[in-house]
RNA sequence: GCGCCCGUAGCUCAGCGGAUAGAGCAUCGGUCUUCGAAACCGGUGGCCGUGGGUUCGAAUCCCACUGGGCGCACCA
């Protein structure tokens, strides 16, 4: 990547001025390269000079000019400058950027994958919704958030593995099969009330009758332990079931649906506890089994086994991270959680230590509240009042492509605001439909080329050297260190701002440089005309290969036409 | 009380140690006889919550305060 070649041609410039005598043989500073803001100090700098005035004890400049001078020429850079106070910036070689045209051409829909990754062993849960009840749009973010992030993880070289954890044992799940068999009993009008804890929403009705639909009224027969039971795992399976297939109407899929019921059955839930057991991080108070998170460093202990005897939500995540870690080798744990299991985070970490295990090979992204509005109007999401939108509601009124994009744009670690009516708009208004334009702009050039029966496969890519051409290039090419960032911060939401950007460094082209000869011009296309709009239909093409790769990254469709 | 997240333009948010702090929307004004105007160009608009500190250099790191959100169960 250009970052890691500049960074090293400035190692070598320096090690270059040491020996010559110009500079004096100091330790080196971290060679950090960044990326300018203003366009006039060029593509890439470095204020290594500044880091290293420090530790020489001269001007900052001085030093600048003296590893620039000798810094190599290479292929990449057209020019080295060095500006006040003293940084050194880089400018991209014209032809240099031109020739990128027919690389990104070359590795199509590869384009932008790189080898960070090294082939590691990346897990990353989400969503993992109870399946007592509907998704809602808090879950959606998770959602998206996990797949795109796994999107780009694929694409920096991980093996990822994206896992639903389907919470199947426990006590909610004993309260939804008793709530369930009272919607049962009620369809045939036994006069029972769902249970006082227990899921009370109209859903469960629904999935009473489905089974009665597909069932019929067997279960009143049998006794009622063997009735719930029964009832209970089918009803169970319908809610994993539609679970499902509202993530999929987001496109969000998993590789594995993991039971918690199997740690059970295994024996691995019994091996984790034997393992913090005999580490010492177990102890028996007030008739139950306490985790002691103290002796590490938390504020309070917590329960693992409930004086009853049965093991609580906290125990069975020690078992599945013990599964996740332990049995199935993941190299790094990425868990996306909702904010409200922010105080869990530090707790599973310290489980990880008792356990003997790298406490930084688990990661949690928490994703905060999402507010919904209309307008400038807010939409009460509450749980009591039944008012609650559903992820499948909100997916039906903005379609899959709008949600991605607005859940993805903001930092996960910021509360949003999802506002249902922009996402809605049809217009500039919506960055959603900006971005997909742009794509749709490129097909249609392309689409005419071909009706003309033009050939570009041989166009000439060093004619790009005008600067809206050029600046459409600088933008494709940081696709990578997009990608790179986003490994190393675990942050999808910056595609979202790179597809925006590239749109408009592409909008921009389209309105300064003609693809396409004129149709309405009576003159015959020249030679030199027919050889701009060759180059320009490979720009335009590695355009699309581009913007598709990146709409198709967070999980968005790229339309031809709209 | 303790812990985590957030406070940046009228609104929604990027930027998270570098050069004159950015985008979209809103607002004001320009641009269609030529490849899709769902587009482009320009203007207005900021004590980057407050106060200290570290640094050659702070929106960014540290401390205190302040406003908002979320946690602090033998719930998940």
């Amino acid at each position: 990547m250009l970052k890691e070649i500049l960074s090293d041609l400035l190692k070598q410039a320096i090690a270059k001025a040491q020996e010559n005598g110009k500079l004096p043989i100091v330790p080196l500073p971290d060679i950090v390269i960044e990326r300018p803001q203003k366009t006039e100090h060029g593509d890439y700098a470095s204020s290594i000079s500044l880091k290293l005035a420090r530790a020489i004890g001269t001007n900052p400049m001085a030093i600048a000019k003296e590893i620039a001078a000798c810094i190599p020429a290479t292929a990449e850079i057209g020019a080295v400058s060095v500006a006040p106070p003293g940084f050194i910036n880089f400018t991209l070689s014209k032809t240099w950027l031109a020739c990128q045209v027919d690389n990104i051409l070359k590795a199509a829909n590869s384009y932008g994958n790189i080898t960070y990754g090294a082939g590691k062993k990346v897990q990353i849960e989400f969503v993992s919704v109870n399946p007592t009840g509907p998704l809602h749009i808090g879950h959606g973010r998770g959602a998206i958030l996990g797949s795109a992030l796994a999107n780009a993880l694929s694409a920096a070289g991980f093996n990822v593995e994206k896992e639903y954890y389907v919470n199947d044992a426990g006590t909610q799940i004993d309260t939804f099969y008793r709530s369930l068999w009272a919607r049962y009993q009620q369809q045939f009008e036994v006069k029972v009330d769902v249970p006082t804890d227990g899921y009370v929403g109209a859903y469960m009705i629904d999935v009473a009758k489905e089974i009665i639909v597909e069932q019929g009224d067997r279960f009143m027969k049998l006794p009622e332990k063997e009735a719930i039971a029964a009832l209970g795992k089918i009803g169970l399976e319908k809610m994993i079931g539609k679970i499902r297939a509202d993530l999929e109407t987001l496109r969000v899929t998993f590789d594995v649906w993991f039971s918690e019921k199997s740690l059970y059955a295994n024996g691995q839930y019994a091996t984790a506890m034997k393992l913090l057991r005999d580490a010492g991080y177990l102890t028996e108070k007030e008739g139950a089994t306490w985790f002691v998170s103290t002796a590490l460093g938390e504020s309070k202990d917590n329960v693992v086994i409930r004086s009853d005897g049965t093991p609580t939500y906290f125990a069975a995540d020690i078992a599945y991270h013990y599964n996740k870690l332990v049995e199935r080798k993941f190299d790094q744990v990425i868990d996306i959680w909702g904010a409200d299991h922010a105080g869990h985070v530090s707790r599973m970490k310290a489980v990880l230590t008792a356990l003997g295990l790298d406490p930084e090979r688990l990661d949690v992204i928490l994703g905060q509240m999402v507010t919904l509005r209309r307008g400038g109007e807010l939409v009460k999401i509450s749980k009591r009042s039944g008012e609650i939108i559903t992820l499948q509601e909100l997916v039906e009124e903005v379609g899959a492509d709008a949600c991605r994009f607005f859940f993805l744009c903001r930092s996960a670690d910021s509360q949003m605001d999802f506002d249902m009516e922009l996402a809605k708009k049809q217009s500039s208004d919506n960055p959603v439909y900006y971005v997909q334009y742009a794509h749709a702009r490129i097909s249609s050039i392309l689409k005419l080329a071909k009706e003309h029966g033009i050939d570009y496969s041989q166009g000439d890519v060093s004619l790009l050297c005008h600067d809206p051409e050029q600046n459409l290039i600088r933008k494709m090419i940081t696709l990578p260190e997009m990608i790179e960032v986003i490994a190393k911060t675990l942050e999808p939401h910056h595609l979202t701002y790179y597809a925006q950007d590239l749109a408009t460094v592409f909008h921009a082209f389209y309105k300064d440089c003609r693809v396409m000869p004129s149709q309405k011009s009576t003159a015959p296309v020249t030679d030199e005309e027919m050889a701009v709009t060759k180059a320009r239909l490979k720009l335009v093409e590695a355009a699309q290969t581009v913007l598709g790769r990146t709409l198709n990254l967070m999980g968005m469709t790229a339309p031809d036409k709209m």
